[in-house]
DNA sequence: AGCAATTGTCTCAGAACTGAACATTTCATC
DNA sequence: GATGAAATGTTCAGTTCTGAGACAATTGCT
């Protein structure tokens, strides 16, 4: 290591919002790493899997709502749609009081395909997260969940 | 709402760490969200201002170390400081020790602007965090930093 | 009723990577 | 030293999404 990293002198508030966002982000991206790995067994993104995780929880939905709740945009969530869609595992349904919307729901075998799958993913998470005890996993998503909460602007109420 | 939701029974332990997982991929969204949008207004992604953060502050680095700190794949880092050097804010410089492998290092001018950008985008870091108290950070940061760890094989000592 | 603003979704061009294959160099072992 | 295995970085084809805009339907205002 040829020269010295210089030395930025930093505010402490500002030093400890850095490290935690350090900490965060490299741990995300750890563990979205290793949900990848799994879920790319079932030829599955992250994202399409959260698509199939949401309808499994919720029941059909509005492509909006899955949008928002998957944190993906609004062309990616078309895009998503039609992929599940030709692998038929959802469908689109006309929502009747709103000609511009659509419902999207799990199929038959969708339904059978995320209710096989989520379980064995869920067991993959919980090994991970195995590094922390009980208690401390509770209050670990506590905190973290302030900080999600801080920053959406309209908490959706069906949430 | 025309059908209700199934309820998957779930061992305890696991819906736990599911929760856990749940918050801490979608809060690290949106801060990364928000981080995104900051560091956009000086048309960087994400990931360039990380290969800039990082050699701001260790100092000139191998590629190699460069992508192991950043989290991007091999082609990812060759594609990120092609970018870089294209803007003239950092360099490739043979290893004297290596022939195969190259120093990555801040150009003056890409020190002189990372050295101005870091501090308004840890500003904006700073804001977001600040929805938990500073001892609130830390104990997040203590346990989020536990679960990370336990995921890295290898933790490079130089870290 | 008529018009503007809003909402819900889709289209499409292209950005930002990933990962596998490759060339080169170094290391370990005989 | 030779020889095979491992490490370093690059290339490149392909994937997955983003975001701006278009369009259609709805809602609100007057």
């Amino acid at each position: 290591m040829p020269t010295a990293a210089p030395a930025p002198a930093t505010d402490p508030a500002v030093e400890r919002a850095l490290k935690l966002w350090v900490v965060l982000s490299r741990a995300t991206a750890s563990i979205e790493r290793r949900a990848r790995e799994d879920v790319a067994r079932h030829d599955l993104t992250l994202a399409e899997f959260g698509v199939l995780e949401a309808l499994y929880h919720k029941g059909p939905m509005l492509a909006g709502q899955v949008q928002r709740r998957t944190l993906v945009s609004s062309g990616g969530i078309t895009y998503l749609v039609d992929r599940l869609t030709a692998r038929g595992l959802v469908e689109r349904r006309p929502c009747p009081d709103d000609r511009r919307a659509n419902y999207v729901a799990l199929t038959p075998s969708g339904m059978t395909f995320i209710g096989t799958i989520f379980p064995e993913h869920a067991t993959v998470i919980a090994e991970v997260m195995s590094a922390l005890t009980p208690a401390e996993q509770e209050t670990a998503a506590h905190l973290i969940r302030q900080l999600g909460l801080s920053l959406r602007q309209a908490p959706d109420p069906s949430d």
